[in-house]
DNA sequence: CCGCATCCTAGTCGATACTG
DNA sequence: CAGTATCGACTAGGATGCGG
């Protein structure tokens, strides 16, 4: 697992729409793994979200679920009751996809260290004098 | 797989330094995955990483790259010929990255019909009419 | 060939205040 | 309780040009 690259036959890897880019923009932003992971233990209402996940405000805890739903990956359940309660839920793919980011999770928590170990070394070495 | 949430008991999942967040801090940014995909098959020159990944800028291959370096995910090595040659190479700890990221791949082709029916359902039913 | 410096724009997110 | 609306700060990232 070291042969060189011919520097001819480099393959595109962002051809058109590119599979990698999707799901990243599925994911990305600040808050969107965050939610799933609360959510991933059954349904769960908008203010138990806010509490859960601390430092998130209002504004983008709406925005994010919002994005979540259009997506797909959260089914908005509003009970018509006073005061309102509305349940947030993981659909089945969004389960799916939370299964696989346990795995990266699994991997940040591995190499959590060495990553940390790295940076360390490497600043070191670019700012001998800070102030 | 659906029991509900207490409300009392709900855990908070960003507690101190989240994984999570970790993780994606390290993902994150719009080039990185595409960066480490095309550096998977082996040694890759600036040049190459350039060409195969349509859209970038120069600038950002380089931010980006360094970031990855500083972060232990890639090594840069430094040929002192004329003109100069620069390989970047995955360290082990990202490969196994990249095998995570696969299956984030993988996920994302498997259910990419559904999230882009959903999406289109939900804009519908909000948007009936555009002009 | 490889990369850094500068400028500038567009999107992202937080704070705050107000509603059904 | 569960949002929406408005503003303003911050930053990622694109364009361009120079340098080793």
């Amino acid at each position: 697992m070291s042969q060189r690259n011919t520097g001819v036959t480099v393959q595109v890897v962002n051809a058109h729409a590119c599979p990698v880019r999707e799901v990243l923009d599925r994911v990305s932003g600040k808050w969107s793994v965050q939610i799933l992971v609360a959510a991933a233990h059954g349904p769960i209402r908008f203010t138990e979200l806010e509490r859960s996940i601390e430092g998130i405000s209002r504004r983008m805890l709406t925005l994010t679920l919002r994005n979540l739903e259009r997506d797909g990956l959260v089914t908005r359940t509003v009970h018509p009751t006073v005061p309102p309660r509305v349940d947030y839920e993981l659909t089945p793919v969004a389960r799916e996809l939370h299964e696989t980011l346990q795995r990266l999770t699994d991997w940040a928590e591995r190499n959590r260290v060495y990553i940390a170990e790295a940076r360390a070394s490497y600043d070191a070495e670019r700012e001998p004098e800070p102030a």
